[in-house]
DNA sequence: AAGTCTCGCAACTTTGATTGTTACGAAACC
DNA sequence: GGTTTCGTAACAATCAAAGTTGCGAGACTT
């Protein structure tokens, strides 16, 4: 895989749930379908499970499954439980007492937060079951 | 520097351009007060230049300088200069022929196309003198 | 109770992209 | 002609993300 393949590999393993809800899979299954390992399945949806999308069982017959109703869950649901935001201009970069650059991050950070909830906003319109639906 | 400085190079230079842009910089003395190194400047403002926002001079007194007054460049022009676009979802993460992934793919990619314009909507109601006249 | 199967987690290695560095040529000016 | 600057290519260093290995804990089967 590559890179920011968490969201990735989190959207598409939901969507599949959402055929079968009830279906417990296992993290090697998961793997195997998405071309990476057990571990990093286990890791990317361990913050979904954090999250309340998603419920694990060990043993035997354990595995992974929804925590709450396909139509229940957004594709923004998905993308704030990993936690990542957009990539705004570096920060820090150049950090030392320079107005212009306070006058920049200051413009930029607002920019950067308002397109970040645009985004939540538009993830939020759709539904894993949808994304599920639209594949048949 | 870090991660993605290109864009907070780019826009902290030209934001200190808009003060005198009639003076010639010299990449070592950009260098200098961002922090990093010449041939990085040059990588950065030669984007910049392809795109029509400064002129750079070779010779003893070279350097570079705005192509156009600075109330004409906006953070837009910057963004978009340096050919960066919003991290989308990695697409052929598992490109196998997977309908879902197929089916997920067609909606984020149209919410990330959605959300890039905003962004390049936002950046462009602010010019490099705004900044500039901000910051005193 | 033993054996097997699963997740949980921590530590380490590998990989890939970005940034930084060195080196040398070309253009402009004194 | 010598100095100063940009332009560019090739190489090295850095850093975050992904992948790997190993072991422990919980749960089911027989």
């Amino acid at each position: 895989m590559k890179r920011n393949s968490r969201l990735s590999l989190a959207l598409h393993t939901l969507s599949h749930m959402a055929r079968e809800p009830e279906r417990l899979r296992k993290s090697a299954d998961i793997a195997a379908h998405a071309g990476t390992n057990p571990v990093v399945v286990r890791r990317v949806l361990g913050s979904l499970r954090q999250a309340g999308l998603l419920v694990s069982e060990a043993g035997h017959a354990g595995g992974w499954r929804l925590a709450r109703s396909p139509q229940d869950i957004t594709l923004a649901d998905v993308y704030l439980a990993l936690d990542e935001r957009l990539a705004a201009p570096d920060i820090d970069a150049g950090a030392h007492d320079c107005r212009v650059e306070h006058a920049l991050l200051d413009r930029v950070s607002k920019v950067m937060e308002e397109v970040e909830q645009t985004l939540v906003r538009k993830l939020s319109e759709t539904t894993i079951l949808e994304i599920r639906e639209s594949a048949d």
